[in-house]
DNA sequence: ATCCGTGCAAAGAATTTGCATACAT
DNA sequence: ATGTATGCAAATTCTTTGCACGGAT
């Protein structure tokens, strides 16, 4: 059974209000603010329980720490190679799956994709 | 420049002997049965330059270490989630990339895919 | 009263790096 | 001879965990 903590409801806040991605590091800090005494150690219990649950999502990274989504629903990200933001990128769901499972003689029950590239912003800037 | 070493050899003849996608530990292991005093120190670095001379792959995984892969493409692979075996998946590379520009602002330059679910063997045997 | 969650610090897993020496060019 | 590569061990980075205590139910 599941208790309520000050802590995990910080936690939840820090990570819904952003929506870039942060890291574990990241949501300490803010949460740090609201609750100085909260550790690194309780930030990553409850994150990796949250997940657990499904209520938020683990974005593996290819380089660095992972980042969190407050989305629990595996969805494709996008990785700028530039300014190292971490973006929501919309793509089909059943396309992505269909296209692995094509001429594949496994069960394929999900895909985790990363796309990389230059992001809106940094395209903008650099023109 | 870059100079001829035995490690280097051997790491890569282990590397393209295996179909399996080993762990830096796993090519290590097998790099000291014909050279005990080669060091996993030298097997990283190797991997990491033939990584960014774009010799081989490295495989970010959802979870342990990073696996390696001696076609230096960059392409889809496969986890699956009963035997944790790291399979090839072949996927059409213009049609994933399409999914992820189509309708995103920014610039797509390259997907990293990788599907998970159960693999043909373990299918088999369940059945 | 029970037992889940916390802070802290230590441990762990994976990978990188500094340094003196060995080897390829 | 020059400079890259190595072995070794220590250092880094990111994350998990053990433990005693505090707080939610």
């Amino acid at each position: 059974m599941i208790k309520y903590s000050k802590q995990r409801e910080a936690i939840i806040k820090c990570l819904s209000d952003r929506k870039d991605h942060p890291t574990a590091e990241t949501i300490y800090n803010e949460a740090k603010e609201i609750m100085p005494n909260i550790s690194l150690g309780t930030v990553y219990r409850n994150l990796n329980q949250l997940a657990s649950m499904n209520k938020i999502l683990i974005v593996k990274t290819p380089y660095g720490p992972d980042r969190y989504d407050p989305n629990p629903n595996q969805h494709p990200h996008f990785f700028c190679t530039e300014c190292s933001k971490v973006l929501d990128i919309d793509v089909d769901k059943e396309k992505l799956i269909s296209l692995g499972q094509d001429g594949f003689k496994g069960e394929v029950n999900g895909c985790i994709s990363s796309y990389y590239g230059i992001c809106p912003t940094c395209l903008m800037n650099n023109k």
